[in-house]
RNA sequence: GCCGGGGUGGCCGAACGGUUCAGGCGGCAGCCUGCAGAGCUGCUCUAUGUGGGUUCAACUCCCAUCCCCGGCUCCA
């Protein structure tokens, strides 16, 4: 039975879609205003996670991941860079798409941006203000006021009373009724430039919650099955979708809520003043693989905090390296049939990971799993129990399994080239001769070219160094 | 102040009332190998922040206490 931690019953629930077999699901994504820091990236592996094992329980899944390109931070960047809006934010979209590709993330089906939804957006606050929900301050700007809606709170259990009214509201600022009402509608102003729209509603641009509720009931209609982000974003990001959106329709917005827990960099909040803020990119010139990366990423509970070392980053990539040498030795297995006890196993397995990924995502449990099964095989091949057909049969559950991890890829037999092919016939040559010395010495080099050299039984076997 | 999440072996990280306390990484030793690598086996590993309590039995429940992290208006 699949279930889910539901952040809105704070329990976990059996997951029963609004559609048989379909699974509407809305993930936030990035605001691109810089690149995305491998904390974001948590994040998106982790709804990839979702994705992929709601595939694979047979959903078919539509997913809706947001783009905000307009937003306070985007237009101060692009502004301070005397860019235009739209070049700044293309630039980041770039890099966050090579960026989730690198990590092997699957496409979603709709990649929606803010600045592309503001008819849908005006007509929204319209309604909002026709049902009194919304009221228009002195400067045009249009808010929400929550007192107006009931469940408010509901999400993030937060009690309006002992909210503290935070520094970025001005106190002599009586245009808004309450302090914690939020911005649907920003009246232009001058730190906007030429950011703005022209509307019926007024000149300015959309708040940013707004997005989120308008583009979700957009593509994917008024009540969806999921909603995931960050955990930062339960409150207010969440808190005030559901109330824009439930105000308009009536309706439940969203059956299940999904957040992930935040990424901590050698124990601490990882922030630029602190130095410890890195980008996929960053760790990529620094020379791991995008395997590490997202084993990394995915390798702890999303609900739990991740604590980001470069030792942990190291330890992530040897795991990864231990998974794909298993396929490569599954390649070369021919030895007498296993039968019974491989099948058995084999269906344990599949059943062990199954029922771990079940459970709200239990990742660790499933990867559990998936080493004590490579630990038990590889015993059998080192006992010549494997044959040939059922290496492959291994073979095809672990790329089973590595649909939902994205980790092992494929393994494909490079050609080596034509020069080091030469060194490494001398070297066998040499080894025939039993001339170690040479033998070693033509494998020292080719070591320090990246190449790996195994003897085995089936002869040299060569790999690149991690 | 209010509201959450945590503290498990050298490191990471499951289990959440009960068989030997998952799994990964690291280290050491053995098997294998000309040597190495890979793989396997064993050890490191009779761990659960601290002090009480409940129970036949607690990492798991209750109370107290210390410490860490997060949210409290635009940060995934």
């Amino acid at each position: 039975m699949l279930r889910f931690f539901n952040t809105l019953t704070r329990k976990k629930m059996k997951f029963v879609p609004i559609e048989k077999g379909k699974v509407k699901m809305y993930t936030c994504g990035p605001t691109v205003y810089d690149y995305a820091h491998i904390g974001n990236f948590r994040t998106y592996v982790f709804q990839d996670i979702l994705r992929r094992w709601l595939e694979y329980r047979g959903y078919k899944v539509t997913q809706v991941m947001n783009l905000t390109d307009v937003d306070d931070r985007t237009i101060n960047a692009s502004r301070q860079q005397g860019i235009p809006l739209n070049q700044h934010t293309q630039r980041y979209i770039d890099a966050f798409f090579d960026h989730m590709q690198r990590l092997n993330i699957q496409k979603a089906e709709h990649y929606p941006r803010a600045t592309q939804h503001i008819p849908e957006m005006v007509a929204l606050v319209k309604k909002l203000l026709e049902k009194g929900y919304a009221y228009k301050a002195e400067d045009g700007s249009i808010y929400y006021n929550i007192r107006k809606f009931k469940g408010y709170g509901k999400l993030s259990k937060v009690k309006l009373k002992q909210l503290k009214i935070g520094a970025r509201v001005k106190v002599d600022s009586y245009e808004k009724e309450q302090a914690w009402d939020f911005a649907l509608w920003k009246a232009w102003d001058q730190n906007d430039g030429d950011v703005y729209w022209e509307t019926e509603i007024g000149k300015g641009r959309p708040g940013w919650h707004l997005e989120c509720s308008v583009m979700s009931m957009k593509y994917l209609g008024e009540t969806i099955d999921i909603h995931s982000g960050g955990v930062d974003l339960i409150f207010p990001h969440h808190e005030n979708e559901i109330a824009q959106s439930e105000a308009l329709t009536g309706k439940k917005f969203v059956n299940y809520w999904l957040h992930s827990e935040h990424l901590m960099v050698e124990g601490e909040r990882m922030a630029k003043s602190l130095g410890n803020y890195y980008t996929v990119k960053d760790l990529l010139d620094k020379g791991y693989h995008p395997n590490a990366i997202r084993f990394l990423l995915l390798s702890t509970h999303y609900r739990q905090q991740l604590n980001f070392t470069f030792e942990g980053l190291k330890a992530a990539e040897n795991t990864v390296e231990r998974l794909t040498l298993f396929l490569n030795r599954l390649s070369e297995a021919d030895g007498k049939p296993a039968g019974q006890e491989l099948r058995t196993l084999m269906k344990q397995t599949k059943k062990t990971f199954e029922a771990a990924m079940d459970d709200d995502l239990n990742i660790t449990a499933a990867l559990a799993a998936v080493f004590d099964f490579v630990r038990d095989v590889n015993r059998m091949i080192d006992q010549g129990k494997v044959s040939k057909k059922e290496a492959k049969a291994v073979y095809d559950l672990m790329m089973n399994f590595d649909k939902v991890l994205g980790v092992m890829g494929k393994v494909e037999k490079k050609a080596l080239p034509k020069d080091i092919e030469a060194l490494v016939q001398k070297r066998e040559e040499a080894r025939k001769a039993k001339n170690w010395k040479t033998a070693d010495a033509i494998r020292q080099q080719l070591y320090a070219m990246g190449i790996i050299l195994e003897d085995t039984k089936n002869g040299v076997r060569w790999r690149q160094k991690a």
